[in-house]
DNA sequence: GTAATATAGCTTTTT
DNA sequence: GCTATATTAC
């Protein structure tokens, strides 16, 4: 088979391992996604599984469709019978399916972590607990910790043993009440409702460990405990499971994470085979070798060195820059040099990274203001704005009028006079009668429980937009809300210069829906919903735009550039203060090495001596990272020790141009 | 009782 | 720089 004539020995030996489970140590650059891909088509062209029997799990759904890009060109239409997706989608998946063949609702609302601390302030102050004693961020920082850890509720408190977690204990009690009151389930829930299914009914366990005879699981280095007891679940009848991953790239141990799934992976299956990848066919020698000596200060790893026959290259390249604006001029410099050099080099084999997102915005300036096309993966995004938040949850509250959450958040918006004390009175009933927020409501208009019209006009307003909600296209019933509501008109009628800019994100958000419509025909408003909900950072991620990309480390794993930045190398910022506090900081080293090793041809390591933070700005210590990397690969550019001169220039300079 | 305006407070990484 | 909360105006 051509796709497999490719494959090295070991990669060869992964991807056409037989049954039984399989564990490979991919490490960065080493033909990971080519491995997964090259198994799935040898199931399918030359075992003939089928591919409705395959599950395939990835981090983010950006990697689930290039695993489906790439497996329609190895084997063609059968790749649309596969099940590859997110930990989240899957879940998703099951429990739609089994509400269905349960006869419940199956449209269930994705609360995301805005609607999650919105859920948690409201029974913080139902509970008259102080946002100043226990912060609600602290609270659902909690709650996410412990259902990540596949904890429910009831198991949270047994364990809790301080007062944060007792208050904690009982903020979740009531918010998973909520939860199920208003059919909504947040990201946790996504895949522990799935393993509450599976545990409690042995039917629904043998459908689906049967179903999926083959079972695939990328970034297993970055299972959370949760993650880890569903794949076993689903894995346990058949016990075909592979997974790949690299524990040095694991980077979200404050989700949850838990590097054991992958240490102890042969405790779980004695009989597992385990495969090494540890040759690296994307970076120049230097760039790996500085890689490595970076790595090699994490005292808890699993002894693995990559190695590549690829050329030397450059030395990398560390800069000293003045200041943060420095640093992006010296980007903004390097890109134009090299490009004129070389004829062959595109603004997208270009990329920035970064610790923080705040950091982007220094680099935005000036690449916007040089004329240099970028685009920022992540960071604000366009469902983060207000004005699609709010039109979301309008299209929430209507296809799910149990979700009390979303209805209160559109009651008022745009102003038309329901207030606190009005929405008091109702939730009064909603307690009294154990009713929803939207039932509440229309029963205080049908006993005319308020003298003024505001509310019943609203309320009918409101039924009859559930009414046309099945009837219309989505962007067209979008459209509708969005007039019926007086939301354009509010908007419309403010002359301030953002108003403008949010009627044009307004019609952007009717246009992708109606994009969406034509590559999706058959699905529902909730199908939408669901889909933004789900959707993460790196899926906005494109390259097939000419642009240099700017992006937190975290966004880029699993991508590769040929040059990269890797910027803001600071001891405070990267490693990150908190991390130092916390002793994290090898988690941040594996983050350091997760961006080093996505460039292919050339490395940039950028830190800034002055940095502005708020008000003030710091002086900056340079990255250990920095010190731990051999001499032999590194170029070093300090700044001049006695640089007084030149920084009195720099401030005379940006009090000329602010 | 509700809407518009001033102020404080925060900014690690994200499915 | 931007949003949730406190204060004041209608």
């Amino acid at each position: 088979m051509p796709f497999l004539r490719s494959l090295n020995s070991l990669q060869l030996k992964a991807a056409t391992h037989a049954d039984g489970p399989l564990l490979v140590l991919a490490g960065a650059g080493s033909g990971k996604t080519r491995v997964l891909t090259s198994r799935i088509a040898h199931l399918v062209k030359n075992k003939r599984v089928a591919p409705s029997s395959i599950l395939a799990v990835t981090f983010t759904n950006k990697a689930a469709s290039e695993i489906r890009e790439r497996l329609t060109a190895l084997i063609g239409d059968k790749t649309k019978e596969m099940c590859v997706g997110t930990f989240h989608t899957a879940g998703l998946r099951i429990l739609q399916e089994e509400a269905t063949e349960a006869g419940k609702k199956t449209k269930l609302t994705i609360f995301d972590d805005e609607e999650q601390l919105l859920l948690v302030r409201l029974i913080m102050s139902e509970l008259s607990l102080d946002e100043k004693d226990v912060p609600s961020k602290m609270i659902l920082y909690e709650i996410n910790l412990a259902k990540n850890n596949n904890m429910g509720a009831a198991e949270y408190r047994a364990a809790s043993d301080d007062s944060l977690s007792r208050t904690a204990a009982a903020v979740y009690e009531v918010y998973q009440k909520k939860l199920r009151a208003m059919n909504a389930v947040d990201f946790g829930d996504l895949i522990s409702e799935p393993i509450r299914l599976l545990e409690s009914d042995p039917g629904v366990l043998n459908k689906y460990s049967s179903r999926f005879r083959y079972i695939l699981v990328d970034e297993y280095q970055d299972t959370n405990r949760s993650q880890y007891t569903l794949t076993r679940l689903l894995a346990s009848k058949h016990s075909n499971l592979c997974v790949v991953g690299d524990p040095d790239q694991s980077i979200y141990g404050w989700r949850g994470a838990n590097l054991k799934n992958i240490l102890n992976f042969r405790d779980d299956y004695p009989e597992a085979v385990v495969i090494k990848l540890e040759e690296n066919y994307r970076s120049t020698k230097n760039i790996l070798s500085a890689a490595n000596s970076v790595i090699r200060n994490n005292s808890e790893r699993l002894d693995k060195t990559l190695w590549t026959a690829n050329h030397a290259g450059d030395a990398v390249h560390y800069e000293e820059c003045l200041n943060e604006y420095q640093e992006a001029r010296f980007a903004v410099n390097r890109v134009r040099k090299i490009i004129t050099e070389n004829p062959t080099a595109k603004y997208r084999d270009f990329v920035v990274l970064y610790r923080t997102n705040t950091q982007s915005r220094t680099f935005e300036e000036l690449f916007f203001e040089e004329g240099i096309p970028y685009n920022i993966v992540g960071g604000f995004k366009f469902f983060d704005r207000r004005e699609i938040k709010d039109t979301l949850s309008y299209l929430k509250a209507i296809t799910n009028p149990d979700d009390s959450l979303n209805f209160l958040r559109i009651i008022n918006v745009p102003p038309r006079g329901i207030g606190r004390a009005a929405i008091e009175k109702v939730h009064a009933i909603s307690r009294d009668f154990d009713l929803s927020l939207y039932e509440s409501f229309r029963k205080a208009v049908a006993d005319s429980a308020f003298s003024r019209g505001g509310v019943a006009e609203f309320m009918g307003i409101f039924e009859a937009m559930r009414q046309e909600a099945g009837e219309l296209p989505i962007h067209e019933f979008t459209s509708r809300v969005l007039i019926r509501t007086g939301y354009l008109a509010f908007w419309s009628a403010k002359k301030t210069e953002d108003a403008d800019e949010r009627l044009k994100n307004l019609d952007g958000l009717v246009a992708s829906i109606k994009n969406y419509e034509d590559s999706h025909p058959k699905a529902t408003i909730a199908d939408y919903l669901n889909l933004v909900a789900l959707m993460s950072d790196a899926d906005g991620f494109n390259e097939k735009h000419n642009k240099v990309t700017l992006m937190t480390i975290h966004s880029a794993k699993g991508l590769e550039f040929p040059y990269v930045f890797l910027t803001g190398l600071e001891e405070g910022l990267f490693p990150h203060k908190r991390s130092i506090e916390e002793e994290s900081v090898e988690e941040e080293r594996r983050l350091c090495y997760v961006g080093m090793t996505r460039a292919r041809r050339q490395l940039f390591l950028l830190s800034a001596k002055n940095r502005a933070a708020g008000k003030e700005t710091n002086l900056q210590i340079r990255s250990r990272f920095i010190e731990e990397i051999d001499s032999e690969h590194l170029n070093k550019v300090e700044l001049e020790p006695k640089g007084t001169a030149e920084e009195h220039m720099e401030k005379i300079r940006r009090l000329l141009n602010p």
